[in-house]
DNA sequence: CTCACGCGAGAAAGCGTTTTCTCGGTTCGT
DNA sequence: ACGAACCGAGAAAACGCTTTCTCGCGTGAG
């Protein structure tokens, strides 16, 4: 029983800072702070007896060691980053859930950087985010190319969503709006549709230019359908204010921009009477949780976006990691959902009545 | 023209870690470290001429401070931690934004923490978000009483959301549920509505435990009106599924648990061939953003839970900056926010009916 | 019996900052 | 003109941890 040599030092004061450090627990056990640092890190090299003696310790002091001296020391944060334009929106919420939990199995904290739309502010925002953490995932749709390209190398490890960029070791997780919108029109198209409109997304965004360059390439493939073109938004109140425009165009198939248009769009029309899809068929985008239970349940473009949330984890972690990403990125193909919200095209509506 | 002394250090190595530190600054710019960490943080007592010898030389390293060496030697992180049981669910979705927003304003970020439902591991989860950040917003429905004290006192400065705590200087932001259901039933019976049936929420969350206490205090100023009780959940699912035990217990008034809930008993409904509010009542909770644009659009019980997450910001940063509280915690009152689900209750339907 | 070797634990350096302490050089007052 | 404040900047300590380095002791071999 060689105790004694360490029970004498029953107090213990604690150090300035007021909490209980590693050099609490190496006076209260009777050895140096080296040894305790060794013990709380699973080292084997000491002896059982001691080991224990200084785990009754920390126990005892309920000792939790300081997480930014251990960062410090280890040069790692075991935190990544995640800078996003609207917290509010789904879309970013669910791919935020998906790299948490992701992160989290592999005990990986998860920091978030709201840039409320402000593009300005998310190269900063990204900037600091970044030397906080390991890594960072980056959602910039608005930023331009230029300044994406600009501060890219300086963010590595870096994953972006649904942005890509010249720069090496920079995976992109993209999904396919353009094929989406596509597939989308092209069950419209099959309904009987024949004079579309899209209502489209924030001018600048990155996703908009997808979908834009998909319905191009639908428009030259079906030459006799029209599609027009209506200025939107990415939220409710954009669907909802939009359905003056939306009759006036006389389109008797709407491809809303994303999901939460489609509902804002549905809500107004169903004010003004119309019956969806008996008068006018719409379509989302996304499918998000809510979809299925709008009435009538939404027709929709479905991209596995808490997935893809994971999936950035996957690629950052083998980038902090340094291991070798066979696979640096990826496109995800939405996949049509459909729903009660399209049906067959009415007789056509003309355009400017009332 | 006093150059020279400085410029000859062309070539900077960088240090261990490959990031420009200090050190290299120091050696760029011909001073020590400290003169130029007094540089970097405004200190005036720094001549005028160094300091923008400094300057430009940190301009030039694109010299970014370290956050963690910053952290360790100020004793703080600026940044607060948040743990939430469901990042799934548009409640903490909503508490978060606000929090963020709200922290981000006084240069704060907020690391989260999700619990993902295993209540079990909310307590480490915390303790480890804690330490790594200065403050923490706790929601724990789940956590038992016995637990929450326990942990509490390590956890300061803490914000509590729906859970109170006999332990000081813990503000506490609760929701009065008890009240809005209360409210909601009141609404109901005045449409002539006489058997009600309340589709609860889980089982040993601390909000469901306020929305039965004020049912019960409900049935007591009303005797003359059924109210029966349906075993539930949170989220769509449970509302859907629930449609069954809805329609058996012959009520005409359902209050949902939520507004989730709710969504998913009315799409329910709807795919039985029912009219809302023709056939049946139904009513949500939290008035979240989709509430407006359900069809019909749904009467609930609003909650301003985005404020709710600004004010746990506002509360935790008086802890953090060790001010006087004088309103430590607040109580909220939902608002009654009467829309097209909720109508005149027809003649009453009996139960067990097919 | 002595020497080399190995093992276990303490000493100390290092991570990147901030901040106190100290000291050399001015400047001002007398 | 001499000493006392003063001021600006470098040296060094501190923050709390990990890890390398070092050294003493014990064991086994020659």
């Amino acid at each position: 029983m060689a105790r004694g040599t360490y029970e004498r030092q029953a107090m213990v004061r604690r150090s300035a800072t007021g909490r209980i450090g590693i050099a609490e627990v190496a006076v209260k056990a009777g050895v140096s702070h080296a040894t305790v640092s060794r013990v709380m890190n699973g080292n084997f090299t000491v002896d059982p007896e001691i080991a224990s003696r200084v785990r009754a310790a920390a126990a005892e002091l309920k000792y939790q060691p300081n997480p930014v001296g251990r960062s410090l020391a280890l040069g790692k944060t075991d935190t990544i980053g995640i800078v996003v334009p609207d917290l509010a929106n789904p879309t970013f919420q669910a791919i935020l859930r998906g790299l948490s939990r992701a992160a989290a199995q592999d005990g990986y904290r998860v920091l978030i950087a709201d840039s409320f739309e402000v593009s300005s502010e998310e190269a900063i925002l990204a900037g600091e985010a970044r030397r906080r953490c390991d890594g960072l995932v980056l959602c910039a749709p608005r930023m331009s190319d230029a300044e994406l390209e600009e501060i890219v190398p300086s963010l590595h490890p870096l994953v972006l969503i649904n942005r890509t960029t010249t720069a090496a070791d920079v995976p992109s997780l993209v999904v396919d709006y353009g094929q989406g919108v596509q597939d989308l029109a092209g069950h419209l198209v099959e309904l009987g549709h024949t004079r579309l409109a899209f209502l489209a997304g924030p001018p600048r965004s990155a996703s908009n230019g997808l979908r834009l360059e998909g319905l191009e390439a639908f428009k030259a493939a079906n030459p006799q359908v029209e599609v027009l073109m209506l200025e939107g938004g990415s939220d409710f109140d954009t669907g909802h204010e939009a359905v003056d425009a939306v009759l006036d165009s006389g389109a008797t198939g709407i491809l809303a921009f994303n999901d939460l248009v489609a509902m804002g769009l549905m809500s107004g029309l169903h004010e003004r009477g119309l019956d969806v899809p008996g008068d006018i068929s719409v379509t989302g985008f996304d499918d998000i949780p809510f979809a299925r239970y709008t009435t009538p349940t939404l027709t929709t473009a479905a991209v596995p976006i808490t997935e893809l949330g994971q999936q950035a984890w996957h690629q950052l972690r083998a980038l902090i990691r340094k291991e070798e990403n066979d696979a640096p990125g990826s496109r995800y193909q939405p996949r049509l959902e459909i729903r009660a919200s399209s049906g067959p095209a009415k007789a056509p509506r003309s355009a400017a009545h009332g």
